[in-house]
Order: C-alpha cells, then sequence, then structure tokens
DNA sequence: AAAGCGGGGGC
DNA sequence: GCCCCAGCTTT
C-alpha cells in the first residue's frame, strides 16, 4: 500500500492572510456566535446537503425549541421530524435525535471533545466530527467538505478532484499538517477554507481577484480555474410513478406515517397505493412531478371517500388541515394539498 | 466503491 | 427546462 503525499505547501504569510481575510469577510451566522457543542452540533448536521440560507430560520427555531441536549433528548421524534419538515434527508433528523440520547445517556450529557470520539455517535461522520472537535475543542483537526474539496484541487491543480479513498486521505493528511501548523484557532482555519469556497473560490463565477490565496494556487497560475474540478457524470434519477389519495373528514386530511419506507421514512404522508387497488374505489384528481436528486416522481392524486380511506390505507390519523406544520411531511405534500384540496368543498 | 437519501438556487 | 450544490449510512 502506498500512501499519495500531496508536494504542495502552504507558507505561514499565505495562513496568515488567509486568516486575515476571514477575520474581515466572516459572515456573522446564529452558530457562529457560540463554541457550544450542542449548537455547533446542531448547525452541521442542519448543513450537511443544505445551503446556509436554507439552514438559519430551520436553525433558529429549532434552537428556540431545544435550547439544549436534554430538551432534545427528552423530546418526541414526531416533534423534532416536525421542525425539520423542509429540510430534506430526514434521517439526518432520526440519527441527531438518537445521538442526542446517546449523549445524554451514555456521555453525562457532554459531547466528547475528539474527533475520533465524535466519529461513534449517530449521524456524525468524518466531516461533522472535525468540525465540531476543531471549532469547539481546537482539536488541530483540517475538515473535508464539498467546498474544501474545490479549493483544494484548484490550489493542488488536480482537474478531476479528490474523489478516490486514498486521494482523500492524502488530502486529509495535508490539511491536518497545516491546521497543526497553523497559529490561531484551527476551527478558524477550517472555516475560512469553507468560507473561501463559499463566497470567492465558488464553482462558477470564481472571483479569483479577492482571493488573498491566489499567489499559491496552480490553478490560478496556469489560467485553468474554470475547468477544475471537471464536471462528473451523474445518472439519470429513476422515474417513479406514486399513487397517493386525498382523504377529507370536517377540516382534516388523512395521513399516514411512514415506517418501513426508505423513502420519506418518519414522515407523515398522504396514503402510497397500489394503482390497482386505488382505482376501484378512487377517483382521479390529476397529477404533478416532484424531483428528488435520484427520482423523479410522478405523483398522482387520487380523492377517496371519508368512509372507505381507513380499509384502503389502514392505521393512519386525521390531522387539521391548519396543523400540518405540527407534523414532519415532505415537501410534496404542501404541494398536493395547495393544489388539489381547496378546489372541492368538503 | 457505489447506491440511497430531499430540497433548493441560477440561468 | 437544464445545470449546479452536498455528508452520512447502508449495501
Amino acid at each position: 500500500m502506498s500512501i499519495v503525499s500531496l508536494s504542495h505547501t502552504i507558507s505561514a504569510d499565505e495562513l496568515s492572510a488567509l486568516k486575515d481575510w476571514f477575520v474581515a469577510n466572516r459572515r456573522p451566522l446564529p452558530w457562529r456566535e457560540t463554541r457550544d457543542p450542542y449548537r455547533v452540533w446542531v448547525s452541521e448536521i442542519m448543513l450537511q446537503q443544505t445551503q446556509v440560507v436554507k439552514v438559519i430560520s430551520y436553525y433558529e427555531r429549532f434552537m428556540q425549541r431545544f435550547p439544549t441536549v436534554q430538551d432534545l433528548a427528552k423530546a418526541h421524534i414526531d416533534d423534532v421530524m416536525a421542525l425539520w419538515s423542509g429540510l430534506g434527508y430526514y434521517s439526518r433528523c432520526r440519527l441527531m435525535h438518537h445521538c442526542s440520547q446517546f449523549v445524554v445517556e451514555r456521555c453525562d450529557g457532554a459531547f466528547p471533545s475528539t474527533a475520533a470520539e465524535l466519529l461513534h455517535l449517530p449521524g456524525i461522520g468524518p466531516y461533522t466530527a472535525r468540525a465540531i472537535s476543531s471549532i469547539c475543542f481546537r482539536e488541530s483537526a483540517g475538515v473535508i467538505d464539498g467546498n474544501v474539496k474545490r479549493v483544494m484541487a484548484r490550489r493542488h491543480g488536480r482537474p478531476s478532484g479528490f474523489v478516490n479513498g486514498g486521494e482523500k486521505q492524502a488530502l486529509q493528511i495535508w490539511l491536518d499538517q497545516v491546521a497543526t501548523t497553523f497559529v490561531g484557532h484551527p476551527g478558524d482555519l477550517n472555516e475560512a477554507w469553507m468560507e473561501l469556497g463559499a463566497t470567492i473560490c465558488t464553482p462558477k463565477k470564481v472571483q479569483c481577484g479577492d482571493c488573498p490565496i491566489s499567489d499559491g494556487c496552480e490553478a490560478y497560475k496556469q489560467g485553468v480555474v474554470d475547468s477544475i474540478p471537471k464536471p462528473r457524470l451523474r445518472k439519470a434519477p429513476k422515474q417513479v410513478e406514486l399513487h397517493v389519495v386525498m382523504a377529507r373528514r370536517m377540516g382534516h386530511i388523512y395521513l399516514v406515517k411512514q415506517v418501513a419506507a426508505q423513502l420519506f421514512k418518519g414522515l407523515y404522508t398522504l396514503p402510497m397505493v397500489d394503482l390497482e387497488r386505488i382505482s376501484r374505489s378512487g377517483e382521479r384528481r390529476g397529477h404533478f412531478r416532484h424531483v428528488l436528486t435520484h427520482r423523479k416522481l410522478d405523483i398522482h392524486v387520487w380523492n377517496v371517500p371519508a368512509r372507505e380511506v381507513e380499509s384502503l390505507a389502514p392505521d393512519g390519523v386525521w390531522m387539521m388541515l391548519d396543523r400540518l406544520s405540527d407534523i414532519g411531511h415532505p415537501r410534496w405534500v404542501d404541494i398536493a394539498c395547495a393544489r388539489f384540496l381547496d378546489d372541492k368543498p368538503l
């Protein structure tokens, strides 16, 4: 086995310039007002695969409702999911709830302080473990997220980026080494790399003129910034036909909790049924398309009389229409209600 | 190593 | 409509 290593280095002057740039350009975000591990952890989980602007309001609402890890641990999962509605990747929310209970019951309510320990907790992977340990506990651990990967692909002049295991390991070693030599807070360095990627070294419309460390950038020197990283091939999303039931009774709508499903697990949705079964008792209302990362959902909406829906889809609940926000549900339920609920009276 | 998992924004 | 973004778990 051979360890690939990165020859490129970074000088103390460059690191200093990066730090100064970050101090001057750091966006004041709610989770940057603290180094409380609980708050940082919540923000990092929400920020997985999700953009900052989307996270802000969710984060503030979440913190008001669950100010401490104990509050979160004793909450019912349905109530936690309700605050996650619309954020997507709902397994994050379930694992986060498990993690809070793990921390309260097995760690005496205190998050571990090293990345190696944090890695054992549910929902915490290499990135999140290192983000928490560096930001909250000053561990010299570099983080690799999407921003860092792009910044480093350009800095090191690597068109194909850091994709396979060996390359990622080499990058990790390089980042850890830089974090160790860095004079200052390791968390600030990590945030600086990511902030640079989020605001300057962006996927498109790169602003190299404003980059504090462009001098040491291989792609910049070679004038190939725009072609790094190379676009990757993506597979076409799979097309799925979904038949859902809309049943109303006295201002309520019938929903079922997805227990066994992989998709939307833990959320309440309109009942999903076989075309065979629904076509016997339902009246077709229309359809709409909802696109996920690797699923194209064609959602067909059917009306079913209230008295028949419970045998068609057992174990559901009748939810007040104006109380939909009290339970976790995917975006397409809102869309279906908005499009197919109001045009037909009770 | 690859698949599965939501929901956005820009143009 | 098309393009883009992104981390963890499971297989």
